[in-house]
DNA sequence: ATATTTTATTTTGCATGCAAAATAATAATA
DNA sequence: TATTATTATTTTGCATGCAAAATAAAATAT
């Protein structure tokens, strides 16, 4: 079966490209409704759980693209749902903290996960961890690898 | 624990994120080679398995989104890998169809799969047919979410 | 047959994701 | 210490992903 791989149904790839759409749009309509897009809810769940940290550390907790995540502070700033603050020693570090308005909005997002979560009719607990660690290995598999080829 | 689902080690759609970003830019580098980008080449696959599909057959092959397929396919248009052709029957319609370039590029990208998988170090093929069958899981209970929402 | 509705696709506007180049500031070195 | 790396972040340019509005053409209803 020459060029068997090459078809979408073989492809792991295509699968997460569409799970992973999926599921962002299907968080579109909650997250509108406290005014933000997924990479700011990702930047607020990140902040929520440790503020007053450097966007290296930002980066690395959210996985989000250095150069979107300048743009995407940048409207979270307009927002008033954070403020980005130069460092005083390493003036290259900027901190980032939440606004009052920004800590408040945990309370507003608090039912978001579950909400979601009820979307899933066949997933159980058991079978989302699994599925998350086998996320995981692939998230692992590929994190040197952008490395050796540059 | 209160907000403990809002953490984002939790979350299996912050998994998701991750791993689709990280794969698609696995891609990236070998597509380069061959002057496509992740969704072009599903699009290339797509028309690789059948040839002379209408837009909305490709919509539902390929999960991507209309709007964003048209602007994809112009720019394939312009690198002459297919054309874009009005139906005789039903002028609404457009159908797809490769160009003798578009064909041939399938030999040159018949390695790519393996070389992809290559990068699996932790991810055995049973392994990656239960990740893809939990992820059409996801993939079907979402797919009439996105509809009762409107 | 004409008005209305539905379908297929495109356009528009906004928000990323990403590579590459540019900045700015600290660290390391000759 | 002046010079040269190295870091941390931003800017730029291009390619989507998506919702909403616009078009165009076929199908229905009156």
């Amino acid at each position: 079966m020459p060029f068997e791989q090459l078809k979408l149904k073989n492809q792991l790839c295509h699968r997460l490209y569409m799970a992973s759409n999926s599921i962002a749009r299907s968080y579109r309509a909650p997250l509108a409704e406290i005014n933000l897009t997924y990479p700011q809810y990702v930047v607020m769940m990140a902040l929520w759980e440790k503020d007053k940290i450097t966007i290296a550390e930002l980066i690395e907790k959210t996985a989000i693209d250095g150069s979107a995540l300048t743009q995407i502070l940048k409207k979270m700033t307009d927002k008033k749902l954070l403020a980005v603050i130069k460092g005083e020693q390493d003036k290259r570090k900027r901190h980032i903290q939440l606004t009052n308005d920004g800590q408040a909005l945990k309370l507003k997002a608090a039912h978001i996960p579950t909400e979601i979560r009820c979307k899933f009719d066949s997933i159980d607990a058991t079978h989302s961890l699994q599925l998350m660690q086998a996320l995981d290995l692939v998230i692992n598999d590929l994190k040197s690898d952008n490395k050796y080829e540059a």
